[in-house]
DNA sequence: TGATCTATATATAATTG
DNA sequence: TCAATTATATATAGATC
């Protein structure tokens, strides 16, 4: 896995499979010996090959025989029964990569739309983008704003505090930002929001009452759901 | 092996001890794994642990009691021959080890010198430096030199052609600098370098026949060789 | 615990000598 | 074919949740 990330498959060319294996053997060996003298247990790792007559074996201190006599005299069902064959461990490592790159696709549809939001800023037309394009921009928007209202509230507090009990903010521990914020109250941050969502939906041209009766904070990230054919629909600020 | 380049040895932390076996087991099943996916070999694993009363196994397609059935049928003194026992594996990685700290020894010696060589062309003194010290960077001046005059002598040989056959320059498929040196005879460089010799010799204050004896073209380089008491003793110029 | 994250150490595919 | 090198992909120690 480099210079070119292999593909998990019988290796077709003759040379090249006999060099990976040799390879991948010696690591392999040097991986069983540190679990060995790492964690001091037993092990012990048999590969047969075609390229020796006999098979690889390499085994930790008490030695090979030990581990098999133990593993020979168990009853058969109990062998069976912590086994991993090659297609359940297979299925459990496609379920793991399908689940990353959901995680992927959520994670670059989110970078995508911070491009979107910056050049915008920068006067590029939105016209362009599609429906599910605006809504989830709209959602980013909204999550950006709540973030930066949550650090003007804070501020304000800190500033308050300033203000009304001097002797008291020299004891607090907390951020201490020399911040001359114009004091907004709750409730004109509610206006402007209410008066941007009104803007949007105008835009969007649609009813103002698809604008209502989703769930509040616990609303799920709009990103990478390819399913999702509900718009994005509220706004949420402390 | 990351964040700290762990030591090998018994993690005596018991969670930790856990934690990376469990890390390291899942790991190293997956090479396993991977092993004979890529080369289509038949391989099993088995490892004892002490956090699970059975033994976590793993076998590819055909199934561990055919691996298991072969090993077993097989003479006594066969299965040991190929055994690689933990302290032959250590020995090994040991001396490899070893010879790589050579290496980089070597390598950080003269990357040294070259730093104390580029900082005297730039005046500063060389009166700290011990007498190793100055034979080393003899050394290493000498081979530097040894590249330029072969390369002078190239450019000499290209001019040359140009000159007296000016047709066949055109046909010349290797190096066609265009150089103006002034054509420096072999016989001067050696002059040139013999007056630098006798300097060396006579900063050095050492009789003039220790710059003699020693071999030629084969001669070791003298970084890292920490037993060597002969002084590096001949330059050596195309 | 157990899953996840992240910075590093290792393993190794391709290339070169 | 083998060993050495180099650029990348993986594995994983330690931290955090």
């Amino acid at each position: 896995m480099t210079r070119k990330k292999v593909k998990l498959a019988y290796i077709t060319n003759d040379s090249a499979r006999k060099a990976t294996f040799k390879k991948r053997k010696k690591g392999l060996l040097k991986k069983v010996s540190e679990l060995s003298t790492l964690c001091g247990i037993k092990s012990c790792a048999i590969i047969y090959s075609p390229y020796d007559s006999q098979p690889e074996v390499w085994a930790s201190e008490h030695g090979i025989q030990h581990v098999l006599g133990l593993f020979k005299n168990m009853p058969e069902m109990e062998q069976t029964k912590k086994m991993v064959n090659q297609e359940s461990f297979l299925k459990q490592r496609i379920a793991k990569a399908n689940e990353q790159l959901k995680k992927q696709q959520k994670d670059n549809r989110e970078k995508e739309m911070t491009e979107v939001m910056f050049q915008s800023l920068t006067g590029k037309s939105l016209h362009n983008l599609t429906m599910m394009d605006l809504n989830d921009l709209g959602w980013l928007i909204d999550q950006n704003l709540k973030n930066i209202y949550r650090r003007i509230g804070q501020l304000n507090k800190v500033a308050q505090k300033q203000v009304q009990g001097e002797p008291a903010a020299a004891k607090t521990e907390g951020t201490m930002v020399g911040s001359t914020s114009t004091s907004t109250t709750p409730s004109e941050m509610n206006v402007d929001t209410m008066q941007r969502q009104q803007w949007f939906m105008d835009m969007m041209n649609l009813p103002q009452e698809n604008n209502m009766g989703f769930g509040g904070d616990e609303m799920m990230l709009p990103f990478g759901d390819n399913s999702h054919n509900a718009l994005w629909s509220n706004a949420f600020f402390p």
